[in-house]
RNA sequence: GCUUCCGUGGCCCAGUCGGUAGGGCAACUGAUUCGUAAUCAGUAGGUCAGGGGUUCGAUUCCCCUCGGGAGCUCCA
C-alpha cells in the first residue's frame, strides 16, 4: 500500500495500517498531537485502518479541520458531563461551530454555576482518558438501541435516514454513547484545553414550533496560550461592542418610554453622523451625477398596494388609522421607492436624460419583531442614504459598476474596506410566493448581477432566500464583533417596479419603453454604519468624522484667553475645538482626554503663549513636540479634508 | 413573536433571609494656578424600571407591563 503525504513525499506499507501508526511512524511523537487524519481528502479517525493506496494529510488540533475533530469530541465530552449531572436530560445534537461547539440539550436551564460544574464534571472525563470506539449498527438495531436509552430526539435522526443505511456511533468508555459519524479524538485525554463559554435557548431543529431545549457553548483549543488568547479576545470584543460603547462615549441613547429599537443620538454622536451626511451628499451631488429629493414620510395604503409592499411586507409597517372608518388608512414608510417614483413620473424622460439618478436622506420605518431589535444594528427608524437610479437596460451594467465603484469608494475612505464581503442574493427557488415575478425574471435579473461582479473581479458567495421581493440583490456584508453578519450596502435590480407604476421613458422612436430601476445604498443607513465604525475602530475614530476634533489644554487658568486664541483659530479652519478650562492639573485633563479617545491635544502654556506655539499631543503618537499655531492648523486641515486614516503607534512603541 | 437571564443615583457595583438603601468613579461648590494618564475638601443626587397583588409593612415574595443581554425565528 502507497500512501502519499501532503508535502508529495510517499511511503509503501506492507500490511494493512492505522493512521495512528502512521504518524507515528512519519515522525515521532506526532501522533501525540495529531487529532485525525485526511484521507483522499475525508477526515478520519486515527485509529482508521488504512488499506489501499491513497493521499493521507495527518490533521493536528492546529489545522482548521484538525481542530473541528477536537472540538467535536469536546462537544462529546460535554454530553456525557450532562448525562452525569442531570441523567434525565435528553441528548438532541453537539456541533463542532467556526469558534467552538456546542450540544443541546432537552432539560431545565443552565445557569453559570451549572455551567462551572460541568465543566469540572468534563474535567474528570478528560482525566479518566477513556478512548472513543466507533461501531455500527443497522438503522433498525440503531433505533432500538437509541429508544432503550429514552433518548427520542436521537430516534428522529437514525429514523430520517434510509432504511438501508449503516449508522455509526462512538462510544467513551462504558458510560456514554452517542450517535456520531466521527470522526473523533481517539481518547478524551487529547483534549488539553477548553472553557464552556455560555448557555441559551434554541429550538429542535431551528423551529419554533418545536421543542425548546437548552444549549451549551464552549470552544475548546490545542493548548492553554491559545484557549486563553481566544477568552481575551472575547474581552476584547466586549470593549468594542457598539452597544456599550457607544452608549458609554455618550454618541446614542435610549430610553424605556421612548421605546426599542429607537435610538437617541447625542450633540456628540448626532454631529458624527452629520459630517457623513453632508460628505456623502456632497459626493453624489456634485461628483456622481445625482438630483436630490425629499419626498413624505408616509402614504396612504393604496401605495403600497401598488408597490406591493401592502401584500407581501405588511406585517413589516407601521400602519395608522387602521380600524378607524372615518380616517384614511396610512403607513410610515419602509422604503423611499415609490415616493421617488413620483418624482420621475411629474414629467417625461427622453431617452437622452437617462439616467435619471435621485438620491434621498431617508427616514423609514420597519416593524420589527421586539426580540430583532439590537442597538443601532437593528432599529425601527433609521436614516438611510438611498436613491433610485431610473435608466435603459443598455445602460444597466455601467451604472451597475458605477453603483459598486461609489460604494468601494465609499468603504474606504470609512477604512472599513477590508471587513466586507459581496454577496449576490437571491430568491427562494422553493417559496416563490414570496416573491413577485416568475422563474424567467429571477433568472434574467440574477444572471445579470452575477455577470456585472464577474466583469468587475469581485469575489462574491451565492445566497437564496435573500433577495428583495422585487429583484435580486448584491449586497456588500460585514460582521460585527461577535461575528453576527448584516447588510451594509445593497444594490439591486428591479425590472417590475416601472410596470407596476407605469413608468416610461421616450426612446428615438418617439415610443414609451419600461425603464429598470437599480435601487442603491452608497452607505447604508447612518445607525449602522455608526454601529460598525465604532467596533472597527474601538471608538478611536479618523480624525474627520470625530465630533470633538481637538481639546486644548491650558496649563493654568492664566492662560485660557490665550487658549481660546489657538481655539478660534481652528474653528475658523472649521475644525471642532473645545477648551478645557476647569481649574484642573495638566496630568488630569490629559487622561480624560485620553478617555474620551480625542484625536489631538494641544498643551498650552507660558511658553507657547510667548511664542505662539501649541504643545501637539495625539492619540496616534502620543507625544507630538511644539509647532507653530499655523502649522498644526494647516496640518490637521489637510488631514480632515484628505479623511486621513492616521494610523496608531502602540504605546510601548512610543519614545 | 418565542425561551431564558437581567433592571439599585449619569456609570460600575454592594445590600436588604420583608422593617423604604451604601461605596467607588462622574457631577456640582470652594480652595489650589499646577508642564504631559487621577490635587484636596465639601455638597447634592435614588418613589431600588413602571403598575398591580400578598403583608401591619415590599426595593426584597408573586403577577403584569416596559426596557436590556444571549439564543431562536425574522430581516424589503
Amino acid at each position: 500500500m502507497k500512501v502519499t503525504l501532503k508535502d508529495g513525499s510517499s511511503k509503501e506499507y506492507a500490511s494493512a495500517m492505522s493512521i495512528y501508526d502512521i504518524a507515528m511512524d512519519i515522525s515521532e511523537g506526532l501522533a501525540r498531537v495529531a487529532v485525525a487524519g485526511e484521507v483522499d481528502g475525508e477526515v478520519k479517525d486515527l485509529r482508521t485502518t488504512l488499506t489501499t493506496d491513497c493521499t493521507l494529510n495527518i490533521l493536528t488540533a492546529n489545522d482548521q479541520e484538525g481542530l473541528r475533530v477536537l472540538r467535536h469530541t469536546c462537544s462529546h465530552v460535554l454530553a456525557e458531563a450532562v448525562k452525569v449531572l442531570r441523567p434525565n436530560a435528553k441528548l438532541a445534537i453537539g456541533p463542532a461551530i467556526d469558534e467552538g461547539f456546542y450540544y443541546d440539550f432537552d432539560t431545565e436551564p443552565f445557569s453559570r454555576e451549572d455551567l462551572d460544574a460541568i465543566e469540572a464534571e468534563m474535567k474528570k472525563i478528560i482525566k479518566a482518558g477513556n478512548r472513543l470506539e466507533r461501531f455500527e449498527l443497522p438503522r433498525a438495531e440503531a433505533i432500538k438501541f437509541m429508544a432503550d436509552r429514552e433518548e427520542p430526539y436521537k430516534v428522529e435522526l437514525i429514523e430520517d435516514l434510509p432504511e438501508d443505511a449503516i449508522i455509526s456511533f462512538y462510544s467513551q468508555g462504558d458510560a456514554f454513547t452517542d450517535l456520531c459519524a466521527g470522526p473523533h479524538l481517539m481518547n478524551t485525554k487529547g483534549i488539553k484545553a477548553f472553557k464552556l463559554t455560555s448557555s441559551s435557548m434554541a429550538y429542535w431543529r431551528g423551529d419554533s414550533n418545536k421543542a425548546r431545549l437548552q444549549r451549551i457553548y464552549g470552544s475548546a483549543f490545542a493548548n492553554k496560550d491559545d484557549l486563553n488568547a481566544y477568552l481575551a479576545h472575547l474581552e476584547d470584543i466586549k470593549m468594542r461592542d457598539h452597544n456599550k460603547l457607544g452608549r458609554e462615549m455618550k454618541l446614542f441613547l435610549t430610553a424605556d418610554v421612548i421605546g426599542q429599537g429607537l435610538p437617541l443620538f447625542t450633540p456628540k454622536g448626532t454631529k458624527m453622523i452629520m459630517k457623513l451626511q453632508r460628505w456623502i451628499e456632497d459626493l453624489e451631488d456634485n461628483e456622481w451625477g445625482y438630483v436630490r429629493t425629499r419626498t413624505p414620510l408616509m402614504a396612504k395604503s393604496d401605495l403600497y398596494k401598488i408597490s406591493g409592499h401592502w401584500d407581501h411586507y405588511q406585517d413589516g409597517m407601521f400602519i395608522l388609522n387602521e380600524g378607524n372608518e372615518d380616517k384614511e388608512v396610512m403607513a410610515l414608510r419602509p422604503m423611499t421607492c415609490p415616493f421617488q417614483y413620483y418624482v420621475y413620473m411629474n414629467e417625461q424622460h427622453s431617452y437622452r436624460d437617462l439616467p435619471y439618478r435621485m438620491a434621498e436622506t431617508s427616514t423609514l420605518f420597519r416593524n420589527e419583531d421586539s426580540g430583532e431589535m439590537h442597538g443601532l444594528t437593528r432599529v425601527r427608524q433609521f436614516t438611510i442614504t438611498e436613491a433610485h437610479i431610473i435608466l435603459r437596460p443598455d445602460q444597466a451594467e455601467e451604472e451597475l459598476t458605477k453603483c459598486v465603484e461609489l460604494c468601494n469608494y465609499v468603504m474606504k475612505t470609512l477604512g472599513i474596506d477590508g471587513d466586507v464581503t459581496y454577496r449576490l442574493s437571491k430568491w427562494d427557488p422553493n417559496n416563490k410566493t414570496k416573491y413577485l415575478g416568475d422563474d424567467k425574471y429571477w433568472d434574467e435579473t440574477q444572471a445579470y448581477l452575477r455577470n456585472v461582479m464577474q466583469k468587475n473581479n469581485i469575489t462574491f458567495t451565492e445566497a437564496d432566500g435573500e433577495a428583495a421581493f422585487y429583484g435580486p440583490k448584491i449586497d456588500i456584508q460585514a460582521k460585527n464583533v461577535y461575528g453576527k453578519e448584516d447588510t451594509m450596502v445593497t444594490i439591486q435590480l428591479d425590472c417590475a417596479a416601472a410596470e407596476k407604476f407605469g413608468m416610461y421613458y421616450i426612446d428615438e422612436n418617439g415610443e414609451k419603453v419600461r425603464p429598470w430601476i437599480i435601487h442603491r445604498t452608497s452607505m447604508g443607513c447612518y445607525e449602522r454604519t455608526l454601529a460598525w465604525l465604532i467596533e472597527h475602530y474601538a471608538g478611536k475614530f479618523p480624525t474627520w468624522m470625530c465630533a470633538e476634533q481637538v481639546r486644548i489644554l491650558p496649563i493654568s487658568d492664566k492662560y485660557i484667553d490665550y487658549a481660546n486664541k489657538v481655539a478660534a483659530a481652528l474653528k475658523k479652519a472649521k475644525v471642532d475645538v473645545t477648551v478645557d478650562s476647569r481649574s484642573e492639573k495638566i496630568g488630569y485633563k490629559i487622561r480624560e482626554a485620553r478617555l474620551d479617545k480625542l484625536p489631538y491635544m494641544l498643551v498650552v502654556g507660558e511658553k507657547e503663549e510667548a511664542d505662539s506655539t501649541v504643545s501637539v499631543r495625539s492619540r496616534f503618537a502620543g507625544d507630538e513636540g511644539i509647532k507653530t499655531l499655523d502649522e498644526f492648523v494647516a496640518q490637521i486641515v489637510e488631514e480632515i479634508e484628505n479623511k486621513t486614516i492616521r494610523e496608531e503607534i502602540p504605546e510601548d512603541e512610543r519614545k
